[in-house]
DNA sequence: TTGTAAATTTGTAATCATATCAAATCGTAT
DNA sequence: ATACGATTTGATATGATTACAAATTTACAA
């Protein structure tokens, strides 16, 4: 948990065996695949399926969106006073059916991969 | 391709399979993967990222959310006309960051599986 | 302290969706 | 009928996640 909140790189099961397996030796990744999964049932931290590769996952549980590059796999997050309108999810209601989750995940090309992707082509 | 325009219950590679396997007998796995990865890259296709275990599609590219029963594994349609606010997203920009994909996806409990919840815990 | 049972953690092995890739098959123009 | 490029196939590999029993740790009573 700890991790989750000093770091804000919505990062894998890998990504976090993978920094925290140097302190803790023995620590193992069904570990926290159980850890992780308890806190997402319990509201501690949010799951976000924003790609097919592989699960990733928050700490932060305030509403808002993320925005996923394509090219270098970064993990934006997008908060409503940049995007008012991200607000609105906090409060979806669908009919009869009971809401329990909302996730609005975008995806393309950030900013800086663009910079890269033009530099690129202006190389060649 | 007319299968998915068909069959609106946003199917995994699986369902595909199982459900075309008995009239085309030679047909493979591998081209289902192979032919929707190349629909989504050419737009003719969505892919729905809504749960962790696979990927679902949808042959409807129309400006829609999505709601997945966790209990049932059903899928609905979230259409604008009846959640306004779903119009807002096709257009969603983020900063300087290119925009290429927006998924909404609620999840929860549907209508129909509340109603039998109900009825369990009245039976006890 | 010590003993003990419950709770947690671990590591190995299984599972399952998806990717790889060479061989087989098909379509089409000669 | 032939040849060649494009498509499809199926066997195998990969990699994330789960299952589960054994090992370890914790909490607490004696």
């Amino acid at each position: 948990m700890k991790y989750l909140l000093t770091h804000k790189t919505h990062p894998t099961v890998e990504e976090i065996y993978d920094a925290l397996h140097d302190e803790i030796t023995t620590l193992s990744k069904t570990t926290i695949y159980n850890t992780l999964k308890l806190f997402v049932e319990k509201g501690a931290a949010a799951q976000l399926n924003i790609e097919d590769k592989c699960v990733h996952f928050d700490g932060d549980i305030s509403t808002h969106a993320h925005f996923m590059c394509q090219r270098c796999g970064t993990i934006y997050d997008i908060y409503p006073s940049k995007m008012p309108i991200i607000e609105d999810f906090a409060s979806l209601q669908f009919g009869a059916h009971n809401v329990q989750n909302v996730q609005l995940n975008l995806t393309g090309i950030c900013e800086k991969c663009m910079k890269n992707k033009n530099k690129e082509s202006k190389q060649k």
